[in-house]
DNA sequence: TATAATAGTGTAATTAATTAACATTTTAGC
DNA sequence: GCTAAAATGTTAATTAATTACACTATTATA
């Protein structure tokens, strides 16, 4: 049920809200972007929802920790619904389909580079890119 | 001798190219936005060259393998001169200073990855994001 | 259940980064 | 030096995303 996990989230529950997290919850593509999922709401008839409410809506999302964003090559951000576990992402370059993976050895590389380097780490992103079986043809 | 990069690349040796690779060449920060570039022109005294030469020659330099294009974190581009070796980025989220970095056994670990996954590899970027040392106090 | 206070929404306008159109200028090979 | 082809500058257009603001919906509480 979306309401709770928006009730928890702090956030009022709204038409525009539970539709949204519906639709990241159910959608094949789990990375979708703002427009994207405009589209998504208006193929599914929710037409009154305008794309500014979509963009609010995500990036509050993404604050509460409902969603991840992500900028995977240049243009758009696009948003992952979040599953508790971390992840990195391989992306292929031609159809841009996603596969995701996690590699505890390169966690925590990242985590001692971090540390000789002075840093304190708050985050990492880390894609590779390569064009997927499927396109190799 | 820039003009010598230039022919090399295929472009033709204009004041443009030549001002933009030499400020590349010479500038503190490595990675610098288009805008970036722009304003370091004007203050040097270059004010004819407009912004979106600037835009449009970064690219060529991108596509002639003279840059490498970053998007650090969501909003504009940062292009970096190429120097032939291959490095990661680690990125202070409060003053915006950027270190690289290389770990072979990260490097290792992706291309082993995108084999399992079935994926050819044509590249990757690894950020790490954190507070620097001087912006922890 | 009614209701006021607060938060959320839609529309339209706005910003920021980047690209495109196009007339003019510059380069490179002869 | 001359000419074709490519590059530039100016200005306008796009694209992604955000903001303003009047209006509407939600929720805690009476």
């Amino acid at each position: 049920m979306e309401s709770k996990d928006l009730r928890d989230a702090g956030l009022k529950v709204t038409l525009p809200r539970v539709k949204i997290l519906e639709l990241l919850e159910t959608s094949e593509q789990r990375h979708v972007s703002a427009e994207e999922v405009f589209k998504m709401l208006r193929d599914g008839g929710e037409e009154k929802i305008g794309l500014a409410t979509v963009y609010r809506v995500l990036t509050q999302f993404e604050a509460a920790g409902l969603v991840t964003r992500h900028h995977f090559d240049g243009t758009n951000s696009v948003f992952e619904i979040e599953r508790g576990t971390h992840h990195d992402h391989i992306v292929c370059v031609q159809c841009g389909k996603v596969d995701e993976f996690v590699d505890e050895m390169i966690e925590l590389r990242q985590k001692e580079i971090a540390e000789r380097k002075g840093y304190e780490m708050t985050d990492h992103s880390l894609h590779i890119y390569g064009v997927c079986g499927e396109c190799q043809e």
